[in-house]
DNA sequence: CTAATATATAAGCAATCACTTATATAAAGA
DNA sequence: TCTTTATATAAGTGATTGCTTATATATTAG
């Protein structure tokens, strides 16, 4: 992380360039911007977070989910294609179950990341 | 990060009570997963994620952010408004601008660290 | 005072969202 | 076969969102 520069671009005094040339060095381009902005959406959720939190500590199929969240069968089944098709979960069949399972690579890395810096992070200092 | 369990709730051949109450136990309330959600939301817009981009860097006043992101300044104005009720950016008047910048406080520092982790961190495996 | 500038807010609108009910699909059991 | 169970999907709905245009407020300059 880098240190933030407390005076404005503008600044109080005067006009700033070298502090807007660092902004504009910093600021991520509209793919990138995008590309952050969609994960948090995935996770912009109550019952997003909580079925990823549930997911982060063991596989589970649909009904066990709808079940412990009570919540309807296709409530849970609407999150759990948002999830789905960005690639943070996965699934294998199992009988007539659905498996759901976070995905081990570098998305589902990532929200158990995010998830364990807001969820269970707070108070502390270091991840 | 507690280790996932790879068997689900269900079993694959036996339901497993253990891993039931290990997902209870680890299950955030409705109030925490609310507010990992709205902490979430608040990053879930591309606008938003380069303004908190722009203001880890420096402190600006509207205009500057208006300007450098080319958009307009109410519409710069409505996000800004978004983050200011949750504490997560806060501003000071200089003349008739207002300068805004990153709250130091807990909600700051933790979208500090997510916008790292997804912005500045991709690829990495240490925060 | 008037004019210009910086910002906030209000109204409105198209798009998206979370959830509901109803239905479709698919697997297993009788 | 027919039934049950597990899951997905489709259609519909009320709520929210991001942005626009228009206006209000407030500060500075003349």
């Amino acid at each position: 992380m880098n240190e933030r520069i407390a005076t404005p671009i503008c600044g109080e005094t005067h006009i700033d360039k070298q502090h807007e040339e660092e902004v504009r060095a910093h600021l991520p381009s509209e793919d990138e911007a995008a590309d952050a902005a969609a994960i948090f959406t995935h996770l912009s959720d109550t019952t997003r977070v909580k079925l990823l939190s549930m997911l982060a500590v063991s596989d589970m199929c649909v009904c066990e989910m709808a079940d412990l969240l009570g919540m309807s069968q296709p409530a849970v089944s609407h999150h759990l294609r948002i999830l789905r098709q960005c690639d943070v979960i996965r699934f294998r069949k199992w009988g007539q179950r659905t498996v759901y399972y976070l995905s081990d690579n570098e998305i589902g890395d990532t929200v158990k990341r995010l998830l364990y810096v807001v969820v269970n992070g707070k108070g502390q200092n270091n991840g």
